[in-house]
DNA sequence: GTCCATTGTCGAAGCGCTTCGATGACTTTC
DNA sequence: GAAAGTCATCGAAGCGCTTCGACAATGGAC
């Protein structure tokens, strides 16, 4: 391991000429450069973190907390810590993994001892208790999700309210004067302000739309598989033409077996939008509409606001909703029943 | 953030005595101990751990590289990922994220800027690129799983040949005299040496036992339900009365369904061993008998053998097995069908 | 009382970089 | 042609620790 000291003997400049040729701060001549350029070639140079942290005050490393949680999905889980890791290389830095108890400990470790410039945090709960822990650090943190009370924090997300919407709009703008959601689970709308929102993002929009809904949960405090069933069945008897699904990847599987037992057809008897989902849409049986949380999105955001907050001073707190975008995936059709106020029985029923 | 000065200012003594007092490395009188403690506690002092990675040469960091390949199983690779960060852990160790392409060229540059003091190398292909890399970097490398090529590597994993030398000595104990193996697909067989040694071993101990061996794959590139069905069918045609299964969460499933299926009784009408299961058992339909490859263990063991090699010229490369351990769920039982030595048909076909 | 160990503490020299201010060597300007 | 400005480069002072050698102060052995 060559030091920078040999780099600038072997091309016959001063150390501070070899550290501004490489970090361009500032100007040096084509020719010199040339030299310091090939010896760092011949010598295999290459700059030691410690030093470069120590010296420069930056360790150009994030801490990434990720507490997984027993009812987290884990591939899901594991997309946002690999999308995470790629952003954040993408702007030179590395992720330092806090992983279960060292989740919220290594959280005031690393930020008391210096070692990562600034903390992401994944899986958020509605009552994290890494909430109250980070408005206590002096290092900058960053929310990949957002928690009830996000006083004062920054935090990345996808706009559920407005996916909401789009998906109500579609449906609307298709014909549709009768739609559902299925949701969360019950305990979900119990337990956090955000479902209920989408809920009612739904629901607004769909009323400023003359659009009447439906709302079904997907069981009491998990996907339920006999609830879903009853829930879409609900649904469809009540001459529904369109489902938002607002749920997790089982909800999906199962409400997708229930309409193909029915012998529903998609989109023809009904048409499908799913919001916020954060699997992967086209592993389902029939993969549908989406307007998907895209780990990449939010990732790479929340490594960009992460390295903005790293320039003392410029620290805004605030919530940053991404723009939903729509996927399509033909599980959406225009409303062809019949054109009276009240359509009682949809043709699968 | 005090610094180490400012402590040794409060306390009233040097700075060496500070560094001494925390670190233990020379003794400290109890009262000079004393009122050190109190002035971090009071100044709320955390070293540097910039700074104390350039003066101590050490950087308390771990690299692990681990490219999520597709035909990974996610969650069993997420439990690898955190059983490593939770033993770094225990030895003061924090863990870097090496993914996707950074896997390895993040390796060279971890190694060559000294961001760490080791890497873990996981999920291991037979034929790893990460082998020769490792070879040529002067930072230890630990290969959690043993790559076909492992001269001069240091390796740790399961000692799969033992666990299925023993999944056959409890069989045979039993009184089974004919047993059969579901094994991996059949590339897998063919592009690396290590699946057919299992094989090898299950065989080589049955023929030791006088104990009638049969082998079948799980498929031909990836695990083929029918295949397995098919497999299954014909080794109890063949009149086995135990087998073994040395394969994916899927094949297991697909076993378990097709023995239902059939109406064949576990373990009276046929015993059932897994072999070198990473997964979790116990969420099997039927859970099962297994010598399983327990994350935790091999990841302690890697970072165990991680910190040896920090103490230069310690480096001894070399296979680490690790010795099974029998996970019993009641699926064996004893042979009770004919004595004699050509049983023809098992009572479930 | 002298000599030698032992114990607890200190000062200073790094670790390998970054960065600031200074200094020549040239150009430009009037 | 002197004053002012540019440009490329250098030296040195850190960054906040660890660790080595030195050195009083103490105690025991004789």
């Amino acid at each position: 391991m060559a030091k920078i000291n040999e780099v600038a003997e072997a091309a016959g400049v001063s150390i501070s000429t070899v550290s501004y040729a490489l970090s361009g701060k500032r100007p040096v001549s084509p020719a010199t450069r040339k030299r310091i350029e090939d010896a760092v070639a011949k010598l295999g140079y290459s700059p030691n973190a410690s030093a470069r942290m120590l010296a420069g005050r930056r360790t150009n490393i994030f801490a990434l907390t990720e507490p997984l949680r027993t009812d987290t999905h884990v591939p899901t889980h594991m997309a946002f810590v690999l999308a995470t890791a790629v952003a954040a290389r993408r702007h030179d830095y590395d992720i330092l993994l806090l992983t279960e108890e060292q989740a919220v400990s290594g959280m005031k470790r690393v930020a008391s001892s210096g070692l990562a410039d600034a903390i992401l945090v994944l899986d958020v709960a509605p009552d994290d208790e890494r909430v109250a822990l980070a408005r206590s650090l002096a290092t900058p943190t960053v929310f990949i999700g957002v928690p009830d009370d996000h006083e004062g924090l920054v935090c990345v997300d996808l706009d559920f309210e407005a996916a909401a919407r789009l998906a109500v709009e579609k449906l609307a703008t298709l014909g549709h004067q009768r739609i559902g959601m299925l949701g969360m689970t019950e305990s979900a709308y119990e337990k956090s302000n955000f479902p209920p929102r989408v809920r009612a993002a739904y629901e607004h929009r769909a009323a400023e739309l003359g659009v009447q809904t439906f709302f079904r949960t997907s069981g009491p405090a998990q996907t339920d598989r006999n609830g879903c069933r009853v829930a879409v069945s609900e649904m469809l008897a009540a001459g529904v033409t369109a489902l938002v699904l607002h749920a997790n990847e089982d909800a999906h599987a199962i409400v997708l077996s229930e309409l193909d037992q029915r012998g529903v057809s998609i989109p023809y008897d009904l048409s499908l939008i799913s919001v916020g989902n954060s699997f992967d849409i086209d592993t389902l049986a029939r993969p549908i509409d989406s307007l998907p949380l895209i780990p990449a999105e939010s990732c790479n955001r929340a490594v960009e606001l992460a390295l903005e907050s790293l320039d003392e001073g410029h620290r805004q707190p605030g919530l940053h909703l991404i723009a939903p975008t729509y996927l399509s995936r033909d599980s959406i059709g225009p409303w062809v029943g019949s054109t009276s106020d009240e359509p009682e029985a949809p043709a699968a029923m």
